[in-house]
DNA sequence: CTGAAAGCGCTTACAG
DNA sequence: CTGAAAGCGCTTACAG
């Protein structure tokens, strides 16, 4: 990408007075292969010429670039940003780079960029709200290095995951609801091929059904994940007579929709509809202040995701993260 | 990356009887190089063997890797998010990738991703809201093919920029202030050494000042670009007895604080202290929809930073997109 | 402890 | 229109 050219290793090799393999094992610590005394010389010319290995070189040799790609649903949601920034941070500190893809919940985007990505020969993938997609089959089964974040693995269990346990704090909400006996209560859910989505339905559910209660059908929406669809879930949910006393959303964009339409139809306060959310998204501390939520350490997520494609192959090993119910004015 | 080794250029040359140089061709489009017998022998061969090049084979032999780096300040505004957004897209449409890093104003942290990015031998790198540094300006004497977006390049006019013209914007809100007699009237401007804050604010206070008003030293306020900081300069600029009419922010985000920190003290309502944005950040939509502000076209400007960067060395042209002045409640 | 050399997967000037 | 071969910058098994 250069006018001037860069300098290669046998440009320091020559002007040390060695071979390039011997400056290779300077540039990456290959332990006992190499005189204190050449190294030190080797690391202060190395230096004072300024040479940085050209990582293209080396990842034709290792078969592998000195990358980890992100694949996001939704670079505009604050908590989504969180997590990739928190990763970012982490892959950067390993020397690597990030690449970014976005799927916008789409199959064939997912594909496209899964594909695009192995072809770069990227060291690991991060799926952030992974969808199934016949890509993302086959690349599981050929056990590419995938991390599974938020959401699970949409086959089988074997892969590793970052996130919280999802069914859990769905249930939390749900005893938080039947504390405050709020009654009736609905929820709006996220796409239920997301194990996030359905395990928060799935956990509210039953613990709601189990003291008694019945979720009736009208009560559950099948939503999206955007402050709009929130809106939209909401205008549907809200166009009878009979009202819930209170809304499980899928996520606090969800949530903010929610509260947007209960304003508009005068309902926006705990005392008419109690709002619960998800993810505590960074903005609420700014915008929605008054949202219960469920706050999930976005920013560990993405150090913990950077640990598993830290050394070689990535053990299929599950991360849940703690998680922390947050009750504000609003629920 | 995979266990079972990917297909190589070699791999499908044999299986179709021919050289490499040949299948290089046919998959590359070279013209005049390959009959049309051959040419669909071989591409419905690559398409059953779902041929996919290895990207690391050809960005060493072409010496560039297919990507593109964008470094961006802040990850979690929405504003330079759809920026991202916008770019992403283009980016992918030409098969190449984006390689994302997170710069958060700090001249030490935009260094280090420029010589990452170097080094990996990007195809180019756009720049969002640039900070003078030593790295910064070495590229640009080297003239690498760097795109400044939102703000211009610290180091000469010479560089691509896409962007809007800031100093008239500047002018127009102060116009605007004019016409509603405002008076008088505060700008909250983010940091001087980013092009695109130093000329909104000299347009604004040109304006007024040529109006015959004078803008107090006292109403002229440094901040940053984040909600908080918007918060704290507004904590700031209302300590004392005599508050203006009208803040002119730096961004939306520093709206937003400002917004906040105006409802703490009961001024939170255009007949008290009116309030100007800047960006029309996706937000406000939602979540400020009563925010009067400047739109600036964030998904087009991905569109031309791709276009500055497709046909090799990216000339010097400077996209000045237009803007619009959204008037709304809050001003 | 050090080096000569093969090799990673592609592209392309050159020769035919 | 096609191919043999050199080359991109690095790494690493092998020999010494």
């Amino acid at each position: 990408m250069n006018k001037q050219k860069n300098l290669t290793l046998a440009d320091v090799a020559q002007a040390a007075g060695v071979s390039t393999a011997t400056i290779s094992r300077v540039i990456n610590g290959t332990p006992n292969k190499v005189s204190d005394t050449t190294r030190e010389r080797i690391l202060k010319l190395v230096a004072e010429l300024d040479y940085q290995p050209m990582q293209i070189g080396r990842a034709l040799s290792r078969m592998e670039s000195a990358t980890v790609a992100l694949l996001t649903p939704d670079t505009r949601n604050a908590f989504y940003a969180s997590i990739a920034d928190g990763l970012e941070q982490a892959i950067t500190a390993t020397g690597k780079a990030m690449v970014l893809g976005h799927t916008r919940e789409d199959p064939v985007l997912q594909d496209r960029h899964l594909a695009q990505m192995q072809s770069h020969g990227v060291a690991g993938i991060a799926m952030l709200g992974a969808v199934p997609s016949p890509g993302l089959s086959k690349a599981v089964a050929r056990e590419l290095p995938i991390v599974f974040v938020n959401r699970k693995c949409p086959y089988g269990a074997g892969s590793a995951f970052v996130g919280i346990d999802n069914y859990r704090a769905g249930g939390d909400v749900a005893g938080h609801f039947l504390e405050r006996n709020y009654d009736p209560v609905a929820v709006i859910h996220g796409p239920l091929n997301s194990s996030a989505s359905l395990e928060r339905y799935e956990g509210f559910r039953d613990v709601i059904e189990s003291a008694g209660h019945s979720l009736s059908e009208r009560f559950v929406i099948h939503g999206g994940l955007t402050i709009e669809s929130g809106y939209r879930a909401t205008r549907d949910l809200l166009d009878h007579d009979e009202h819930p006393r209170a809304i499980f959303c899928a996520n606090d964009a969800v949530a903010y929709g929610a509260h947007h339409r209960c304003g508009e139809l005068g309902l926006a306060s705990p005392e008419r509809i109690a709002l619960f959310g998800f993810d505590d998204n960074p903005l609420n501390k700014w915008l929605a202040p008054w949202l219960s939520t469920v706050a999930v350490p976005c920013t560990d997520i993405g150090t913990r995701v950077a640990e598993l494609f830290l050394g070689g192959p990535v053990p299929p090993r599950q991360y849940l993260l703690p998680y922390e119910l947050k009750i504000r004015r609003s629920a």
